[in-house]
DNA sequence: CTGTTACCGTAACGTCCGTTACGGGCGACG
DNA sequence: CGTCGCCCGTAACGGACGTTACGGTAACAG
């Protein structure tokens, strides 16, 4: 039961990657996880739901990457970069889901509860970047730290909506080496 | 009949920035233009190339606000801030645009023309940054000042598309913050 | 083996969408 | 002053949407 909601939420993720939001119908989604939308309509309540659901497991899984991440990382600022990279869009996958959190962006428009989720969501990152750069830069003032990993992750977003949009002019090295140019002057 | 045409586009910007991309129908756009989906229809094609003239006039403007803030501002570094500063979002207004930006992205995904004009919008916008950073920064190499430029395009994007959806954790002031670390940084 | 229950596919309903066809009003020109 | 032609509001159409109600089927209990 509820691992035919996780299929069901992989099934919203694929569509939003393919068709983006305009092509995300309960219809869609049913006929990509091979079903009807009897089992959709059964395992939520409604479209709503079943979005919100869609959303709450995108984070959980980006939540479990990050954490992967940082504990195979050696040394704090190695770990901060880590972090970044698997946030950005830097494989053909990591593309799609940039193309679904864009998605889920500009659903949250118009839905206060997707708005709520991705705005809760994004202070969680927030604080794992400015617990990272803390340990990576001890010496730096709270007022900076702040600012910085804010603006870390106001340029991981960046990258990731451009190169959902433009993979040729941001292709993965140039990602990096704006990460680690960024890492760099955040730790010193 | 054309400047029906661009009444019609600041329509579909206010009912984007209100309703976000699911309340854009071509309805929602008459009915903030005062008039009906006749006009509309008269006017346009169809409802595609309602949205792609929305789109390439948004960029027109954008263009024009940058060109002023180029024009007004004093040195090479300055020009550079006030054209980053000017692409943010830091008033209302500003936000309102920036969520305008978000759901034309998002409209993007499965319409290749308004794709197509997405990357050309802002690649000319990239290379407007790297003109502007080689006049701030001219020993900087051309590797590094296109990684910069990038950059600070990313971090500009970043910020828009955070900011329309958490204006508390992305305040003006954190921007701006945010923005002339960048531009000391990359400067330097 | 039979009855019951839970699950889910099927089909339909009402609504709203983009688009089209039609008609009336209004200015231009003879 | 009459007539023609162009705008644009009105109304309707076909289709797709979210949602609901119903029916069949398979598994489990007795």
């Amino acid at each position: 039961m509820d691992s035919q909601r996780e299929q069901l939420s992989r099934a919203v993720w694929s569509v939003l990657a393919e068709q983006g939001l305009p092509g995300l119908t309960v219809r869609a989604v049913a006929e990509r996880a091979g079903c009807t939308t009897g089992l959709v309509m059964h395992a939520f309540a409604g479209r709503h739901e079943l979005l919100v659901h869609a959303r709450r497991l995108l984070h959980e899984r980006a939540a479990e990457s990050a954490d992967a991440a940082e504990a195979g990382a050696a040394g704090p600022a190695e770990r901060l970069r880590a972090v970044l990279r698997q946030a950005a869009c830097l494989t053909p996958a990591g593309r799609e889901r940039a193309r679904v959190r864009v998605a889920f962006l500009a659903a949250a428009a118009g839905d206060e509860e997707l708005a709520a989720v991705h705005r809760q969501n994004n202070r969680v990152f927030v604080r794992r970047v400015e617990r990272l750069l803390a340990e990576a830069a001890p010496d730096l003032p709270r007022a900076q730290r702040e600012v910085r990993a804010r603006s870390l992750v106001a340029l991981v977003e960046g990258l990731n909506c451009l190169a959902a949009a433009d993979p040729a002019t941001y292709p993965a090295r140039a990602q990096t080496a704006a990460l680690d140019d960024a890492v760099r002057a955040a730790t010193s």
